[in-house]
DNA sequence: GTGAAAGCGCTAACAT
DNA sequence: ATGTTAGCGCTTTCAC
């Protein structure tokens, strides 16, 4: 069907080693043979096939990442989420740059996405894999340590101790950012968080506790709103948490998404954003500015982060020996006009 | 290292042989040996090593998806078209739901992108691929069909004989959208496009050609500028546009980044959208309906196209000799605050 | 109903 | 500098 190595070496009258180690610039072969190997073969349109080299080499050349789509209805479009599309840029680019390849799932909430890390994992699909959105006693991790494959993950679970990652502090970050809204002249600040055993739920509740507290407010249930992380979640938590009497004078989004939903449906209400009420959210995705107003947020590096990962996992695969690499973030502030507040009563 | 065929067989006292087809669920095992197979082997942790697998097989259960980022610098953000993210939510979500893998790679506009697919191609990386945005005498195509590698198209090059696309038909959308904003009063109409050689600017540029005609406006180069389907090149196209005299009174979109980029841009100057001047794009993005106004647009349905390409990818693999299927879809016309326009002199 | 054996295409250890 | 050979883990004929 296809052309192998051996209709090369044929064609070369050499022998196949020959051919495989000329391919692969091995020293000991005489410069004109492997000239005339790779022209050959560069004419004849061979390449190894994948298949082969990786049960060879019992290497895949491949890292899997799997998007867990939280929320899927009719009123969400699926994967709009551009803190998603960024991470898969970056992870997509770093790949591509370090010429292995990128293997991508897509779960939605109804299969039980533990399915294909199994299959990926048992399988020897994939020779590492980038992990998201920890849960707590997340059953993912537990697979991929029972099974040695080799992880990286953006953020933390609860065990931290042997696995690399990229963690942004948004626990303080969460603080700042709530200080900074009760700066404006808050006073009833708003959360619109997640499902709570999102590890990133708790990170970030605890850090908007923390900045109440600091700016000297008192937390109430009233305005603690949960949201699914999407736009859609965010419209209608922050329509939920503005009918209230007293309304909250400022909503802290979980992430950007959220925030861009509770700034949708304080517009639907008529309320004027950046003077009413504040909005913040938290990522700093590409619409974070351009929204009108432009949106207040904590900037994370999302592309950045990813590529970072993939480096990461590919040391991490070079020398699964070494000491797990972990590394700690500090979302920056990026203030801009929805957090501004004109009504202090 | 890790738990074969061999290690099943050997604690099942069976040969390798039974062991595969009990798990392939073959006619000719007796009931029982399949069900102490099954559960020995789940017990045990075992999987097919999917290398050996594909290896035997000649078959790979993995279709190939190369995103062609058009554009990077450091005022646009890679990856952030939505356009992109939703089509590959919808490739990963049917090549999940079909038990097929998706192998994804991001070409960054610096890399030769044919470089790529010849990887994948000449290795047999993949059963089949899926490519958009095609170009004038694309060479990725040429090589696909030189190497007989399946692949379905979402839109369509020169040669469509020989396989299977789907494709909007823009020319009559564009048409129609012009016509729609030409109704509102508008008289210069301005289209901010792309690159010459991308298929779809050709026939979005016929369509935008053939609306003002057909609204009984004459066309003028003065009210075409070219931009590259990002928020970034619609905003500077946009300027450009915006500063001429006389200013346009409407401006149409490749897609809606470059409309989203030209309403920031009017924005910029001053101007009310959806009063002093209309736009519109193509595409409607999740965006589109949370711009302030909302824009007018035309929908292109690409979550469910992306997961029918999967299907007759598919399709095609199992019979490679059916006749090509190619479907023509109407957009349909959103119509919103956007193209609203308040000031026909 | 089960097993033996060939072979997918390649790489690497070992020989020459 | 080049060739011989074993074997990665599986599926699939073919034989019993």
């Amino acid at each position: 069907m296809s052309v192998t190595i051996r209709d090369v070496a044929k064609h070369a009258n050499l022998s196949i080693t020959t051919v495989s180690r000329a391919l692969d610039g091995y020293a000991d072969v005489a410069v004109s043979t492997r000239e005339r190997v790779i022209a050959l073969a560069k004419q004849m349109g061979y390449a190894p096939s994948s298949a082969a080299r990786q049960m060879r080499r019992q290497r895949t050349d491949t890292i899997g990442f799997v998007i867990s789509s939280l929320r899927r209805d009719d009123d969400s479009r699926p994967f709009a989420d551009p803190f998603i599309s960024e991470f898969v840029a970056g992870l997509g680019d770093e790949a591509t740059h370090q010429n292995i390849d990128l293997l991508v799932s897509v779960a939605s909430p109804n299969e039980n996405e533990t399915n294909i890390y199994r299959r990926w994992v048992l399988g020897r699909r994939v020779d590492g894999l980038i992990v998201n959105r920890l849960r707590e006693r997340d059953p993912r991790i537990a697979l991929l340590r029972e099974n040695n494959m080799p992880f990286v993950a953006s953020g933390r679970s609860d065990d931290i101790t042997s696995y690399p990652f990229i963690e942004m502090d948004t626990q303080t970050g969460f603080s700042l950012i709530t200080q900074h809204l009760a700066a404006q002249g808050c006073k009833r600040i708003a959360f619109i968080g997640a499902r709570p055993d999102l590890r990133l739920q708790q990170d970030r509740y605890l850090g908007y506790l923390a900045g109440l507290q600091a700016a000297g407010l008192s937390p109430s249930p009233e305005l603690v709103e949960v949201g699914d992380l999407t736009r859609q979640g965010g419209y209608q938590a922050g329509l939920r948490l503005l009918v209230k009497t007293p309304r909250p004078d400022a909503i802290l989004g979980i992430n950007d998404m959220t925030a861009l939903g509770a700034m949708r449906a304080a517009n639907d209400l008529g309320l004027q954003i950046g003077q009413d009420i504040a909005i913040a959210g938290f990522d700093d995705i590409d619409d974070a500015q351009h929204t009108q107003p432009a949106l207040t947020t904590l900037r994370q590096p999302v592309y950045d982060i990813a590529r970072q990962l993939v480096q990461m996992l590919l040391d991490l695969l070079r020398d699964p020996t070494q000491a797990p690499k972990q590394i700690m973030l500090q979302p920056e502030l990026k203030v801009r006009a929805s957090s501004k507040f004109l009504n202090p009563k």
